[in-house]
DNA sequence: TATTGTTATACTCTATAACTATA
DNA sequence: TATAGTTATAGAGTATAACAATA
């Protein structure tokens, strides 16, 4: 069996051309449909379903409650978010995706995917596979853990 | 055949935490060896060879020539590259990697690379080797024209 | 006049701490 | 006093333009 210790240059370095692309890739759609990467971000987690606090929010895409406040702010202006006082807590706001906020979400995202299956496809079939079962793969680890370790 | 239609999220969103992950793998070997990521993509790159301009070598690894600069100050200073005026052209700097510089590098290639494979141990061997494979054909399609088409 | 390297400046992101309002 | 949200500030990273030396 062929074992995978090879050369080869470090993953980071491999990893960051083709993340820059996918992210050249999703800026002309976001700005097309006048979401931040963060409103985006946010507006996909909420599809999820609604939010009892904005720091939980923040927490579950990987930011600060401090940094999603402007988007948080953008997003209500362009009708894309509920956002009320919870009457059981009149300190946090409950957070929810509205119909508008969830058609664009729904449009952002038909369109990254047809972009990014424009790339995958000069994959050869065989790696493009093995390539989003690893993501996958990657993605059901806790890697916050492994990387502390 | 399998094709790959089915649901998934944005590949961006999919790399982020790995790429997260990676850089945070590579931060203290590099601090450990008093080497900025910068600095370590430059070593990198001269241990191919020397450099004609610092212009050209900005542009191999991506950054932009003011960006380098106290980069390369730094690995002058440690002693890791040389940098001397080409005399057919005292406008340029020629650059090439010292025996200290290329030390530093093999050992924080060999560091991260142990902390990678035991990264890469918690997946699937045939998942791993998709990986892999996919990540060295997308290295050698040109990123940048795809991104901008 | 054009090119190489350098410096200066501004702009974006991000991290931290301080503040307010509720509890 | 503790917590949710907000604001202010500073820092890192980056991009752009202007500058000095050489061609």
């Amino acid at each position: 069996m062929a074992e995978d210790t090879g050369d080869r240059r470090d993953l980071a370095a491999l990893l960051h051309p083709l993340f820059k692309t996918l992210i050249a890739i999703e800026r002309p759609i976001l700005a097309e449909h006048e979401v931040s990467m963060w409103g985006y971000s946010v507006l996909t987690a909420l599809a999820d379903g609604p939010a009892r606090t904005q720091a939980t929010l923040a927490e579950s895409i990987g930011a600060d409650k401090t940094r999603i406040i402007d988007t948080l702010d953008e997003l209500q202006q362009a009708g894309h978010i509920l956002r009320e006082p919870d009457p059981a807590d009149r300190r946090a706001r409950l957070l929810s995706i509205t119909a508008s906020g969830a058609r664009v979400r729904r449009a952002v995202q038909a369109e990254i995917r047809v972009a990014e299956d424009r790339l995958l496809a000069e994959l050869p079939a065989e790696d493009r596979q093995g390539f989003l079962r690893a993501l996958e793969a990657f993605s059901s680890l806790s890697l916050d853990e492994i990387s502390t370790r």
